[in-house]
DNA sequence: CTCCCGGTCC
DNA sequence: GGACCGGGAG
């Protein structure tokens, strides 16, 4: 039986009936920190696997516990000592926020960690999943977790393509989290849902044949668990602005040689004039008096503009045609080459084509 | 080797 | 939306 909750999203009991046999049956159960109600050894035990694998955790988590053993001690230690039990683990924040949640945890609530997730994330280090888990594991609440194993199982489970990290995405996934929760087994479920985020549903070869999930997975069925989730964009490439000038005199049009370094070094291009002082509307008007410089201006117009993506940058190119009525006196850089046979000039691809086909309709 | 990944905080 | 870090994948 499914049903809408008010948010729209879909109930499902047979989903989390799904994951919780699977993890009685298949999940891990023999963890360090599993088979306990000390929210203390679930605290750490869920700050030190932010980040981090079960693998490199557990030798950590054993001397942490030693050196350790009660929320007490944690709070009244001297940071060097937590921090040096820490090394080597990464991401030293949390240790620094692992600390001052101890201590906060004395001072506030005398020691025992409050059990409301709300609370819970209001504790350094202490984020909206990880108060979910803490609250479930420690006190059986009905919480949602959402970490990147979670995200990566509903992702491939409801066919969710597109970028998790965008907030419109992640939030329609805190919501299918909320609305699939069961109504019992909280602890189950919620180590199901890592577990198999963990062990089968890893993000290169998942062991479909193997999930309990398989029938109901939307990646699965359409042979897509290799692209879901959906890879982070890399990051947006910066944008950079161009103005190129097209002099033209007599059939033949103005190129210079570009320094040995940076883009295009060495090859012939367009003169080229920063493209912020010659954007828009007032383009033309900037132009003229740098084209006066070749010689004198007859007319200028602005041609399209063209965009050329490089490894590393999108270059906006504005490109201005400069009719002259007489040239002036240019030397190095500059040098005038016949339109007839732009076809064999050094130029970069864009320039040339744009060359071209500004030459095109003058063949007809 | 390089690329990619990840909870929380800022 | 990037920084924090170490580990796993390719």
């Amino acid at each position: 039986m499914k049903r809408l909750t008010e948010f729209g999203q879909l109930e499902d009991p047979s989903f989390s009936a799904a994951v919780i046999d699977w993890q009685k049956s298949h999940g891990r159960h023999a963890l360090p920190w599993q088979n306990t109600r000390d929210a203390y050894r679930i605290w750490l035990s869920e700050i030190m696997l932010q980040q981090t694998q079960v693998a490199a955790v557990l030798a950590y988590y054993a001397r942490f516990l030693e050196r350790f053993p009660t929320l007490h001690d944690l709070a009244a230690a001297p940071s060097e000592e937590v921090m040096a039990q820490w090394s080597g683990l990464g991401y030293y924040t949390r240790a620094r926020n692992l600390h001052a949640c101890a201590k906060r945890v004395v001072d506030e609530y005398g020691g025992l960690f409050p059990s409301d997730p709300a609370l819970l994330a209001d504790l350094p280090g202490i984020g909206r999943s990880t108060a979910a888990a803490i609250s479930a594991f420690s006190n059986g609440t009905r919480a949602a977790i959402l970490d990147g194993n979670v995200k990566r199982v509903f992702a491939r489970v409801f066919g969710i393509d597109e970028f998790p990290g965008v907030k419109a995405v992640e939030d329609g996934l805190w919501r299918r989290a909320q609305a699939l929760l069961p109504q019992d087994g909280i602890e189950s479920y919620t180590q199901g849902l890592m577990d198999l985020g963990a062990t089968l549903c890893t993000r290169s070869k998942p062991d479909c044949p193997r999930c309990p999930l398989r029938e109901r997975c939307v990646a699965h069925a359409t042979g897509r668990t290799a692209e879901l989730p959906v890879r982070k964009p890399k990051k947006t490439i910066p944008e950079k602005q161009a103005a190129l000038l097209v002099v033209i005199e007599g059939g033949q049009v103005l190129l210079e040689q570009r320094a040995q370094s940076g883009i295009w070094g060495g090859l012939m291009s367009l003169p080229e004039v920063d493209g912020h002082a010659v954007r828009g509307a007032l383009g033309i008007d900037a132009v003229a008096p740098v084209g006066s410089a070749f010689g004198e201006v007859e007319e200028v117009s602005a041609l399209l503009p063209l965009v050329h993506v490089f490894t590393h940058y999108r270059l906006h190119i504005a490109p201005f045609q400069v009719a002259l009525s007489r040239r002036a006196h240019l030397g190095a850089p500059y040098l005038w080459w016949d339109l007839a046979r732009i076809d064999s000039a050094p130029l970069p691809a864009p320039v040339k084509k744009l060359l071209l086909e500004l030459c095109a309709p003058s063949l007809f």
